[in-house]
DNA sequence: TATATTTGTGTTATAAACACACAAAAACAA
DNA sequence: TTGTTTTTGTGTGTTTATAACACAAATATA
């Protein structure tokens, strides 16, 4: 008779003041340390792993993403959760942080934006699964579009190169990647123009996605390299 | 109190007779239809996920594999094993098959081959396990060097472009390959010369791993596209 | 010794990436 | 109102990588 535990927890990305953010929970465990943690639980008998990663996130943060895949299952250390043997499946997820507000709601006790940076030592391995989301994010950014995951549905082309040199953590040319974007048939420039807190407005602009879908289902491979 | 089982299956691929193979079991189950299956079984309390695969393969198919990596975690189809609530951690193999005999072992009943066209329907979800690896491997190929976990130590380069060709699925030109795979530091050739069933005999290569992990760890990366 | 088969090799053309600097539009301060 | 600061917006030449392409060398076999 097998006696192992299954979780889900969810690893969520937003980009907020030009820097990127992990949604993380402190649960009230009676008196015990409260260590900050990934939004997750047991799975239920009757539920799909993403219904539990979907209803977790509901319960614990109230969010909705925009995008969400499997990250990896963790079930390599045994002592994981000293309580019992859990093996979690970790999701990674983006939202757009600008249109979504947070809120602690039936079994957590607190949600808040950190940081990558700001990250303190959070329960079980979840800084281990934290890590393997963040080189997730950096390599799906240069082969998957899934930057404007983390953008509004119309953002500032600065905004965007913002992203990239921030999370990938290196210099890029502004006027290349421009170029580079811009030369994407998805990528639509609005006519909206938007006042700056100094300096010239910039255009808004706008990822398609059908477009997109439209076009990588004809053979075409987004991909963003910079040196 | 949570019911749901813990597995572990793995796809474990080779390459023979210039086509691409995948390990297969058939157990067996009193009189029940023998389908044939992915290796895999069962996790115990006291094993690591990765134990448990190593442990399957070694008892059920006799193996021991170049090259394992996590796949994927099967537990959205609440049905997929019709007896109960199985959720599966996939994993994706590959084995120099020359070097291996495969033999049946202590509670598997048949062991066998299958180039991909042949494989027939499976138990459980296994075809869609087996077609979420296939495509890992497309892309593993092109961005990483394991290709030559799936030849022996010293090989032919005509082998190493059948096999790019017959997994990728497409023709690649013999003199841009060459030249490409050469320019690599970490593909050495031997002073081996082997003679072939017909025409001029060709020179063994082969793949230095040292050299190939220091060139990753200085920044390089590995890749290979072909029009 | 001629024929079939497989290995081995170079060059040119095209496309993508890289490096790089200045003008335009606005806010703010003098 | 003028100049200073700040941010957006744009083009070209250089270098590097990919793409396309054909024939000679070495062996086995008829």
């Amino acid at each position: 008779m097998q006696n192992i535990k299954l979780a889900v927890d969810a690893v969520v990305f937003g980009y907020k003041a030009k820097a990127l953010h992990v949604l993380l929970i402190q649960q009230k465990f009676g008196t015990n340390e409260p260590y900050w943690a990934l939004p997750g639980g047991l799975v239920k008998d009757d539920e799909s792993l993403s219904d539990a990663v979907k209803r977790e996130l509901r319960e614990e943060t109230n969010v909705t993403v925009n995008y969400m895949e499997q990250l990896y299952t963790f079930g390599d250390d045994l002592n994981r959760d000293p309580r019992n043997r859990v093996v979690s499946v970790a999701y990674f997820a983006l939202i757009d942080s600008s249109k979504t507000t947070i809120k602690a709601d039936t079994d957590a006790d607190n949600v808040k934006w950190f940081t990558i940076e700001d990250v303190p030592a959070l329960a079980f391995d979840h800084n281990v699964i934290l890590d393997t989301a963040i080189k997730r994010l950096k390599t799906k950014l240069i082969y998957q579009p899934v930057g404007f995951d983390l953008l509004p549905n119309e953002f500032l082309f600065s905004d965007l190169e913002n992203l990239y040199c921030t999370i990938l953590g290196r210099e890029i040319d502004r006027r290349n990647f421009r170029k580079k974007i811009i030369s994407f048939d998805f990528i639509e420039e609005t006519d909206k123009i938007v006042a700056q807190k100094a300096g010239r407005p910039a255009k808004l602009f706008r990822f398609n996605n059908k477009k997109y879908k439209a076009l990588e289902s004809k053979g075409f491979h987004f991909e963003i390299k910079f040196a």
